[in-house]
DNA sequence: ATATATTGTGCGACTAGGAGT
DNA sequence: CACTCCTAGTCGCACAATATA
């Protein structure tokens, strides 16, 4: 006589409704082709009137695998980009649970001390890889996953030149590429770009975009550099809005730098559309704001989460539908959408066409 | 002669280590105080040595608990509120982490479909319990989990009138009731409020607290109702402002009404802040932006993220250093903190003193 | 020899009860 | 009888090797 505690039927349960062994019944969920249709389908409908789940822990212990992605939520962040970041959050989870996985979020701090917090998970077996994003120049997480064996694909190169692991990331050169192509298109030739400091991956990614346009159509590149905050893409524009020579557009790395831009030209008297072009990077909400409008570049981040799960279920031979390709590249580079706004170009400008 | 597969030491690892039984290195681990201390800190150098960490699986597989607390991220997020809900998760994230909980990730169709993924992580003893967001009206998962007897804790109100489990909310009420006083004590007589339509619970909410403030001041109440996009609020706005006796202030149920409003008003050649004032909801980031300045409630979600969490692990006896209130109050409400910008008053004003 | 179903065993930790001092 | 420690059994499942047709 049994404690009368809510619990779920088990393997053996389902075994005795349908007359079979427990291992039978593990080979219709498992390996269908090996049991015999008639036995199956008796199987599958004691499987049905007890509503039976597999234990996913009883599973883990034994198979020695979580089914579970880690996901590190990072604990400040920055500026106005969250936007992007809540959306590839969804879109990991989304392509996991396509593939039966979950993902496990925890937290770390920056850098190599929050190392020990992956190899806790590890260490556990509460995980079977991870999911990185918000990587920096020298991440130390990709050489110590790397080193340790560890199934992990990355939103965002590691930038170092060393192939550490598989990445999935947005050509932010090629957008700037976009970008300048769209104001060059519009008439526009002395074209500036708002970059971030030397150094960050990403802006340099961004900046040798720009200056790959500038050759390409023959005009002189105009840099300048901020720390990516809104007050500081301020001054920074003004400063080449106030030469002798001011740029008709501006390129900027960032929306939050735009926003700063917009500040600046709107200060002076300028229309942005008008009188000078501007363009940021991301596509945030506050882009598509009226009064904003700001022309931005779009990241597929579904495409990019999609193609992240993928990676780093490569390894691990997720159990879906179709077995995913097992020598798939290790890289992948999605290219970002120019969404064109009045910032660049007005409404009421009727320029095309 | 086991494979060579780099495995992590177990149990009687240490245990024959440390020339125990496996037993006695449990008991370090769960019950110190029942081993001697001579024992117990040789256990504690061989699981030093090691480097031991408990294996959760067969842990959860044993105490049927898998330390892990289930949220569903939203399949389409709305508008700008992201930031918001992207805080949360951090937030969540990082009580658990304080009680030895993770957070389990999943999706789920909104409403009634969706419960059967809740249900199916109950089966598979995924989660432990289950932490929402995004509650509406009539909320069914409120009244499903507390039939089933699943922990839970949600944040946001179900406003069914019946009290289905824990909860954690914003008092928008008290929120709208404090810029209705800002703008009166600003001077404002004439104060309309842009609402969401009949029967949100948060709108409804957001509402009476604006009517109670314009009963409290001895103003006319003054309601516009929007479907929440910044266009429909525009619209909406310009309604009032195109009455004979247009407002002089613009109290609004979000902020991305009030980015409709601050159209609205611009449109018109009105200075928000000088000729009217405007406020919003929810202090997102795009209410900062220069050229924006809108004053707006800012929600503490890191306290409701840490009080949802210590509500769900209640029930379940979380294992931290300290016991966590049997007895806590199922319910909490939080006040909003008024964020004062130039969209009510201006920097060159000089208003105050 | 092929197809199908079965028994035994272990994943790694906790719970229960017993043995030694 | 306390205190300390240990042996045996269990959680639910899947792998391996075996029976039966």
């Amino acid at each position: 006589m049994t404690r009368a505690t809510r619990t779920s039927p088990t393997l053996a349960n389902v075994a005795a409704a349908a007359g079979v062994s427990r291992q039978t019944v593990s080979n219709v969920i498992n390996t269908p082709g090996r049991v015999a249709p008639e036995t199956r389908s008796r199987v599958q409908a004691a499987i049905e009137t007890l509503n039976y789940r597999p234990n996913r822990v009883a599973r883990s212990l034994r198979t020695r695998t979580s089914r579970l992605l880690g996901y590190c939520v990072q604990p400040a962040p920055v500026g106005m980009l969250n936007p992007v970041l809540d959306r590839f959050v969804h879109a990991i989870t989304e392509s996991a649970a396509e593939h039966g996985f979950h993902v496990l979020l925890f937290t770390a701090p920056a850098g190599a001390p929050g190392l020990d917090r992956y190899a806790e998970l590890l260490a556990q077996q509460a995980v079977d890889g991870f999911v990185l994003s918000d990587t920096v120049v020298g991440d130390p997480r990709h050489g110590w996953l790397t080193a340790h064996g560890v199934p992990f694909s990355a939103f965002g190169r590691t930038w170092t030149g060393e192939d550490q692991g598989a990445w999935v990331d947005v050509d932010g050169a090629a957008g700037i590429g976009q970008a300048v192509a769209h104001v060059h298109a519009a008439g526009h030739r002395r074209i500036g770009f708002l970059g971030w400091p030397d150094g960050s991956g990403v802006g340099d990614d961004r900046l040798a975009g720009y200056q790959a346009g500038c050759r390409r159509f023959g005009v002189a590149p105009l840099v300048v550099r901020t720390d990516g905050g809104i007050e500081a893409g301020r001054t920074a524009a003004g400063g080449l809005l106030d030469r002798p020579d001011p740029p008709s557009a501006l390129v900027c790395v960032s929306d939050l730098a735009a926003h700063g831009a917009l500040r600046a030209v709107t200060e002076r008297g300028l229309r942005p559309g008008h009188d000078i072009a501007i363009t940021g990077f991301d596509d945030t909400p506050s882009a598509a704001l009226p009064g904003i409008e700001l022309t931005s570049l779009s990241q597929p981040i579904e495409q990019v989460g999609r193609a992240v799960v993928r990676m780093v279920l490569g390894p691990l031979g997720a159990a879906g539908p179709p077995t995913p390709p097992a020598g798939a590249a290790p890289h992948q580079l999605f290219e970002p959408t120019l969404v064109i706004r009045s910032s660049s170009h007005p409404k009421d400008d009727g320029g095309s066409t």
